[in-house]
DNA sequence: GAAATATGCCGAATATTATTCAGAACTAGT
DNA sequence: ACTAGTTCTGAATAATATTCGGCATATTTC
C-alpha cells in the first residue's frame, strides 16, 4: 500500500464511475496498470464493493436517528443482532461510555421510529434506550482514504 | 418513482459495478431502457455519486468514535462547520436530546482522537463533549432503497 | 556477485459494455 | 379518433475493460 494505492482509493471513493484511463492518468500509470492495482486492492480487502449512494429522502426515509441501547448483558445478543436484518438499521456498534450499543436508524417518520423502538424494547436484554433524532445533517460521507504526502508521481514519471 | 426505479436503486446500492444489461434484466427491461431510467434517477437527485467503499482499517483508520458536542448557541457555528473540512470527520448532525451536535469521527488511534477533541474544545461555542468509542462494529451499510412490494415484472413481461 | 525468479509496467489487441438513434408501442388529454 | 408526450426496443456505434506478450526493475537464491 504505497502512495499510488492510497490515491487510487481516494479517487475511487470520490467517484468510482471514472475509467481506468482517467484513473491511471491521475497517478501517472497506464490504464492496465491502474486496473491491476485496483484489482489487487480489491483482492486484498482494502476496497470493498462499489456502491451507489442514494438520497434517503427520495425513497421516503426522511427521519434519521441514533439510538443508544442499554443492555443487561454484554456482547452480541442474538436478538439484538437480528436487528441487522431490518432495512431501517444502517449501523450497529458496541461502544464505550454510558451506554452499550449504538444504532443508526433511518425511517420514514416518527411513527415508524416509535414502532422500531417498541420492537427494541421487546428484546429481553434491552433495559433502556435513548434516541437522538437528527434535525439536520451537515455532513455525511464515506470513510476517506486520506493521503498524507503530496503527489509528485506524474512529474517523476515525466522526468524519466 | 415506481417499483422498477426502486428496484434499480436497490440493485445499484448493492453493487454499482454491474452492467446495464444485467441491471435491465433484473427489472425486465432492455439495457438502454435501464440506462435511461438510471440517468433520470441521477438527474432527479435520487441517485448520488457512485463511490467505492474502502476498508478504513486498510488506510490505518482503526478507531471509530461518535462524539456528542454541547454548544452554547444553536445552529451551525462557522467554527463547527469548519470541522467538515477535516478528513477524520465523516458525519455532522444537529440532534434532539441531551446534546446539540453529533459527530462521527474515524481516526488512526486514541492519540489522534485526543488531538481531535482538543481541537474541538478550542472552539469557543463548545461547552462539553462526550465520546463513544466503538469497540466493535456489527453492521455498517449505506441507506437501503427498501422495496416494499414483491417483484413480478419479469413474469409480466414474459406473459405478454 | 551472478543467475534465477518475481513484480510492475507498457502498448497493442480483443472482448465487453455504454451510449446513441430511429422507429414502434403505449398513455393521457382534448 | 387525433395529438403530443413518454417509454420502450433492436441495431449501430463509441467508449471502455480486460487480456496478453514483452520489457525493465527489483528480489531472492546459490
Amino acid at each position: 500500500m504505497d502512495t499510488i494505492d492510497r490515491t487510487l482509493l481516494a479517487e475511487l471513493t470520490r467517484d468510482a464511475a471514472q475509467s481506468y484511463a482517467r484513473l491511471g492518468e491521475a497517478v501517472g500509470l497506464s490504464a492496465p496498470a491502474a486496473h491491476d492495482r485496483v484489482r489487487k486492492l480489491r483482492k486484498g480487502g482494502a476496497l470493498h464493493a462499489v456502491e451507489a449512494r442514494i438520497n434517503p429522502h427520495a425513497v421516503g426515509k426522511t427521519l434519521l436517528a441514533f439510538v443508544h441501547v442499554d443492555t443487561s448483558g454484554w456482547g452480541k445478543s442474538p436478538a439484538l443482532m437480528a436487528l441487522a436484518d431490518l432495512p431501517e438499521v444502517e449501523e450497529i456498534h458496541s461502544v464505550t461510555g454510558d451506554t452499550c450499543m449504538l444504532l443508526k436508524v433511518r425511517v420514514t417518520d416518527s411513527e415508524a421510529l416509535e414502532g422500531f423502538l417498541a420492537r427494541l424494547y421487546a428484546i429481553e436484554d434491552v433495559t433502556a434506550t435513548r434516541s437522538y433524532v437528527a434535525l439536520s445533517t451537515y455532513l455525511e460521507r464515506p470513510p476517506q482514504a486520506g493521503i498524507t504526502a503530496d503527489l509528485t508521481i506524474r512529474q517523476d514519471r515525466a522526468a524519466r
